[in-house]
DNA sequence: AACATGATTCGCT
DNA sequence: GCGAATCATGTTG
């Protein structure tokens, strides 16, 4: 899959940021980098983080929308019939037509004999990318760290939390 | 032990 | 554009 839209997180010094006050759910964000943080949201989806330390900050970025370019037919089995365009159009659908549950929690995402998920290395040419205000976060949304091609059309709609200070 | 809330999505208007 | 669905986690008593 081609990772098309994230969003970053800054740890400990980040208030819209799991990893914002130590809890149990995001002690893997303060573990080793390149590791897969999950967690449940709404008790109905999943998402998925790749930890980026190295350092004990609790950095992470959350992987928003891509593009599905291997396993297709996989990928629509599990999403039910969406469009192959949506089929990993926000987090929670992502986390989905990759399979990503709570069992991948922790998994090395460069180890290539991990079993599950992994992050594939090359980036061959660099797509025109651009940032703005993060989607869906109660605090801090308009630090401007949501970062996605541009023009992309697995890219998810922007939507500020109602939650958010007014901009 | 109880209450409030969310890094969302989908369907209806 | 708006609101319900849905439950684990975090916070408070």
């Amino acid at each position: 899959m081609r990772i098309t839209e994230v969003e970053a997180y800054g740890g400990m010094e980040d208030p819209a940021s799991h990893a914002y006050t130590w809890t149990p759910r995001s002690e893997i964000m303060y573990g080793p980098a390149y590791r897969l943080y999950v967690y449940r949201s709404y008790g109905i989806h999943f998402c998925a983080n790749v930890v980026t330390g190295p350092n004990e900050i609790g950095a992470a970025v959350l992987l928003r929308a891509g593009e599905v370019v291997d396993g297709l037919d996989v990928a629509r089995a599990r999403r039910g019939g969406a469009k192959d365009v949506q089929l990993a159009r926000g987090p929670g659908n992502l986390a989905q037509a990759l399979g990503i549950t709570l069992a991948d929690l922790d998994t090395d995402l460069l180890d290539p004999e991990a079993p599950g998920v992994r992050l594939g290395p090359e980036v061959r040419r660099r797509p025109p990318v651009v940032a703005g205000p993060r989607v869906g976060v109660s605090k801090a949304a308009d630090v401007p760290w949501r970062f996605w091609v541009e023009g992309d059309p697995t890219v998810s709609a922007y939507r500020r939390s109602p939650r958010a200070a007014p901009g």
